[in-house]
RNA sequence: GGAGAGGUGGCCGAGGGGUCGAAGGCGGCCGCUUGCUAAGCGGCAGAGGGGUAACCCCCCUCCGAGGGUUCGAAUCCCUCCCUCUCCGCCA
C-alpha cells in the first residue's frame, strides 16, 4: 500500500509514477483523493458530536452523584446518539471504499526503472556463460526418455500442468533444493520451513490479495489459501513487529512448493515443466532499513546468480521495465537461464525491492537509534525456481548419447552419481 | 472431535458501568545522589486518526475482532477469531 499522505501531498508525483506502469491507474489516485477528502469531512462532523456527547455524559455522572434529576439531559443525548450512529455508518462506508482503492494501487516504480510497456522493453544488464548452441532434446522429451518426468502420471493424478518427477530426476531435484539451501545458509540466510496454507489477511499483507484472487488455490472449508510463493509466509512472519535497527538486515531462505492457478496462461508453455500449478522454489527474503534496501537488492540478485554460476548454467540478468513490474515491487531484476531447445533465456528468478509497500500493509517497523519508528523495507527473490532449473540442466547438460550429466556441485548430493541414464 | 481456561500498554498483571488510556511490578528514557558499578530518590514515556503551514495544544478512537444494551462499556449481553491445558484420534 502506498502512503495516503504521499498521495495527498504529492498527487502529481504519484500520478506520474503510476502512469509509467499503466495510464489506467491514474484515475485511482483521483478516486482516493476524493474519498479521502469526503472521509475527513465526515470524520470532523462525527468527532464534534462525540466530543459533545462525552462532555454531557460526564455531566450526568456528576449530577447523579449529587442526586439530581438528569432526565432532560438523557433525552438530549439519545438524540445525539442517533446522529452519531448515522454519521458513523457513512464514515465506515467511506473508509472501506478508500481502503479498497488503496489496496488496489500498485507500488510506484523506482526512478532507476526504465520506462516500457511489457517484457520486450526490459533491459539486459549482464550475462554469464556461453549459450549452448546445437541440437538438444527439449527437457520434456529427454525427461520422458530417461523416465524421470512422468507427465501421464501427473495428469492422471491431478490434471494438466501437474507432473510427477521420478527416480533420479526426483533425486536431482532434491539435490538442487539442498544445494541451494546450503549455499544460502552459508551466506547468513536463516532457513525457514513455513506452513503452506495461510489466512486471507496474510495474502493481503504481501499484495496477492485482493487483486489476484483468481491466481490462488483456496481451501474454502477452512478459509485458507495455498501459498503461491514462500515470500508470503516469510514476509508476514514479521507482521505487526517493531524490530530493532541493529538486527537488520534480516535474511531468510526457505524451500516450499508454490501453488498457482495460472489462470489466463492457457496455451503458454503447455509442454514440459516450465509452467506448473505446483512447483518447488527456494526463496530469499530480506528485511532492511530504508536506506539499505537498494544496496541489498543488488546483493540479493548476486546471491541468486551464484546458484547458476556454481551450476555452470548460462544466464543473463534483466532489469524489468515499468510496465512489467509486479504489483508490490518498485524495482525488479529477473534472472533468466538458457534453454538450448528453445534457443532463449527463461526466467528462473525474480528479485524485487518492495520498499515499504508490504510493511505498510502488515505494519512492520523498526526503531531507529533516535527512537523513531519507521516502516522497514522488504525484498524477495527466488534462489531459484527449482523445477525450471532442473529443466535447464536436462537441456544444458545433455550428452550426445542421450544422457544427462550431473553438474559438478551436485555430485556430492547425488551419492557420487555422475550421469542420469 | 470432547471438556475447560484465557486474550488488558515493550513484558508481567490488577480493574467487573461514570472521575480508567487504564493500579502495581519489571523493563526503557532523563535528572539527582554517588570513587566506579550497583542501589536509592525524583521525573518522563502507548498506538492510530482529525483539526494546524507546522508546533504547542485541542479533540476522537483503541483493553483479541465484530455487533448489542445504556445518557455513558475494558467492565453487562451475543457472535466470531486466536492461544493454552487435559482427554480422544492421528503421521
Amino acid at each position: 500500500m502506498i502512503d495516503l499522505e504521499l498521495i495527498r501531498k504529492r498527487p502529481d508525483f504519484v500520478r506520474e509514477r503510476l502512469r509509467l506502469r499503466d495510464e489506467g491507474l491514474v484515475k485511482l489516485v483521483d478516486e482516493a483523493l476524493e474519498l479521502d477528502q469526503e472521509r475527513r469531512r465526515v470524520i470532523r462532523e462525527e468527532e464534534e458530536l462525540r466530543a459533545l456527547r462525552n462532555k454531557k455524559s460526564k455531566e450526568i455522572g456528576l449530577l447523579k452523584r449529587q442526586g439530581k434529576d438528569t432526565k432532560a439531559l438523557e433525552e438530549d443525548l439519545k438524540n445525539i446518539r442517533v446522529k452519531v450512529e448515522k454519521i458513523h455508518e457513512e464514515r465506515e462506508r467511506l473508509e472501506e471504499k478508500l481502503k479498497r482503492v488503496l489496496l488496489s494501487i500498485p507500488n510506484l516504480p523506482h526512478e532507476s526503472v526504465p520506462y516500457g510497456e511489457d517484457e520486450r522493453d526490459n533491459v539486459e544488464v549482464r550475462k554469464f556463460g556461453e549459450p549452448k548452441k546445437g541440437k538438444v532434446l527439449p527437457h520434456w522429451e529427454i525427461g520422458e526418455k530417461l523416465k524421470i518426468l512422468d507427465f501421464k502420471g501427473g495428469s492422471t493424478l491431478s490434471g494438466s500442468r501437474f507432473t510427477v518427477v521420478r527416480g533420479f530426476g526426483a533425486k536431482l531435484e532434491r539435490a538442487l533444493i539442498n544445494f541451494m539451501l546450503d549455499l544460502h545458509t552459508s551466506k547468513g540466510y536463516e532457513e525457514v520451513l513455513p506452513p503452506h496454507l495461510v489466512r486471507e489477511e496474510i495474502l493481503i499483507g504481501t499484495g496477492q490479495l485482493p487483486k489476484f484472487e483468481e491466481e490462488l488455490y483456496k481451501v474454502e472449508r477452512d478459509g485458507l489459501y495455498l501459498i503461491p510463493t514462500a515470500e508470503v509466509p516469510l514476509v508476514n512472519l514479521f507482521r505487526g513487529k517493531t524490530l530493532k535497527e541493529e538486527e537488520l538486515t534480516l535474511k531468510l531462505t526457505s524451500y516450499t512448493p508454490c501453488y498457482r492457478r495460472e489462470a489466463g496462461s492457457y496455451g503458454k508453455d503447455v509442454r514440459g515443466i516450465i509452467r506448473q500449478h505446483q512447483f518447488n522454489k527456494v526463496e530469499l527474503v530480506k528485511i532492511t532499513r530504508e536506506e539499505d534496501s537498494y544496496k541489498e537488492l543488488e546483493s540479493l540478485v548476486r546471491d541468486a546468480e551464484e546458484v547458476l554460476k556454481l551450476l555452470e548454467l548460462p544466464y543473463r540478468v534483466v532489469l524489468l521495465c515499468s510496465g512489467d513490474l509486479g504489483f508490490s515491487a518498485t524495482k525488479t531484476y529477473d534472472i533468466e537461464v538458457w534453454f538450448p531447445s528453445q534457443n532463449k533465456y527463461r526466467e528462473v528468478s525474480s528479485c524485487s525491492n518492495c520498499e515499504d509497500f508490504q510493511s505498510r500493509r502488515i505494519n512492520l517497523k523498526y526503531r531507529t537509534s533516535d527512537g523513531k519508528k519507521r516502516f522497514a523495507h522488504t525484498l524477495n527473490g527466488s534462489g531459484l525456481a527449482v523445477g525450471r532449473t532442473l529443466a535447464s540442466i536436462l537441456e544444458n547438460y545433455q550428452t550426445k548419447d542421450g544422457k544427462v550429466e550431473v553438474p559438478k556441485v551436485l555430485k556430492e548430493y547425488m551419492g557420487g552419481k555422475t550421469f542420469v541414464v
